[in-house]
DNA sequence: ATTCAAATGTAAACTAGCCGACAAATAGGT
DNA sequence: ACCTATTTGTCGGCTAGTTTACATTTGAAT
């Protein structure tokens, strides 16, 4: 790949950003690339040497599934985040895949073992990414403490607000999402059956709180929700 | 505090491994100590400046309180590891504190500021502490996916064996562990109300996998768990 | 245009676990 | 040794949400 294409998907990455435009040139760590088309599995634990991902286009879902085949959304990601063996540590035991759930994703990606000279020898930048990662585990604990004293219905109502503030369009209070998920995806997001998903989504609607299709989720008036 | 306390204080935490005995002797970050009694609240979010904390011995646990007054356990934590502003990042809207569950529970802690100044001047001890969280990360995961698809009874099930795990001692597959615990903690690491983990526990020692009592829990043969 | 698989809608039966209520046992403080 | 607060034990009634099962709608492919 051309290393001015490289140093364009480092730039505008959230966690380069503190590093100087000359530094940036001289990583060029990015060794992968890929596409991929909605529904498309990309799978990365347990593959060959352990990388570190970057969504560059399109839509996500981090998969896992345990030994009885319990399927669990971990993450709906997309440009700006990370994925892989963040720990930064080789993990066999987790089975973990992503799916593309739109058409035309991109991700390309660097060696674990390149990232982490990267950090060495950047310590602001291992900074930032330890940060990064904090910030996700803080994430992960809300969503937690949500599913302990939530019940489903407004572990929805969040689940929809948080996405309207990370991809949605603002009209003042009105919100238009473009929805590439299922009804199902959103029924394990919110961790509950697909059916009781159907409900909540057609009684919000009914109350004019959403008006939702296929293609999008509109949401009326976000501070109502 | 002496220079040579904090030396060994330091010393013997996972995270300071990777460095020299002279590095180590360089840092001296230490600020605070505390000492406390089975019941004492440690309050450290929101609390005057950010800082990370070691717990030095004794059992601890950490409880969020949301805004409608629900508890939960966030973790038991025990020497050698780490609980504070692990984000490196302040945030005022989460509301946590610490609770001693044992007598003579010690604490060091230092500012989160000069952590991150130790961190930039040591990249190698970045790169510890990212996998440290990353691991923290990984074990959380863990918990929310047992949550989801596992029912309370295998839950307190991977709980006590964890516990066995990290605190119990060993006779072959016969397991004693120091019970520092309620019935409504366990409820709460386990996600479930008090009532509920008492008639499992119950059930369990009728089926004559455990004895529990208040002081101690033996586990007659942990692979039948 | 037709076909077919995936996604959505709906309903009844069932159940794990919650909640409230109270009794009994235990332990720590004076 | 006594008092009191905390912890543990136990019991129905209750409900949110699951499960099973089937119908309908939608959209993409041929």
């Amino acid at each position: 790949m051309y290393e001015e294409l490289k140093y364009w998907y480092l730039r505008d990455h959230k966690l380069f950003w503190t590093l100087s435009m000359s530094q940036i040139k001289q990583l060029c760590i990015i060794v992968g690339f890929k596409k991929a088309k909605k529904g498309d599995v990309i799978y990365f634990s347990s593959s060959d040497v352990p990388r570190i991902f970057l969504p560059k286009k399109g839509n996500i879902k981090i998969v896992s599934i345990d030994e009885e085949g319990n399927e669990t959304i971990k993450e709906i990601l997309q440009k700006g985040d990370l994925f892989g063996e963040l720990s930064l540590e080789q993990d066999s035991e987790v089975n973990e895949y992503a799916k593309a759930l739109t058409d035309e994703v991109s991700i390309c990606s660097f060696l674990l073992s390149d990232f982490e000279d990267l950090l060495v020898r950047n310590p602001s930048l291992a900074l930032s990414y330890t940060k990064f990662v904090g910030l996700k585990m803080k994430r992960f604990k809300n969503n937690y403490s949500n599913l302990v004293t939530k019940d489903a219905k407004s572990r929805l109502s969040s689940f929809l607000k948080d996405w309207a503030q990370r991809e949605g369009k603002f009209e003042g209070n009105k919100v238009v999402i473009e929805n590439y998920l299922t009804q199902n995806d959103i029924a394990q997001i919110i961790c509950t059956s697909r059916q009781t998903a159907t409900l909540l989504l057609n009684e919000l609607e009914e109350r004019n709180l959403i008006y939702y299709n296929r293609r999008e989720i509109i949401i009326d008036d976000i501070s109502k929700l």
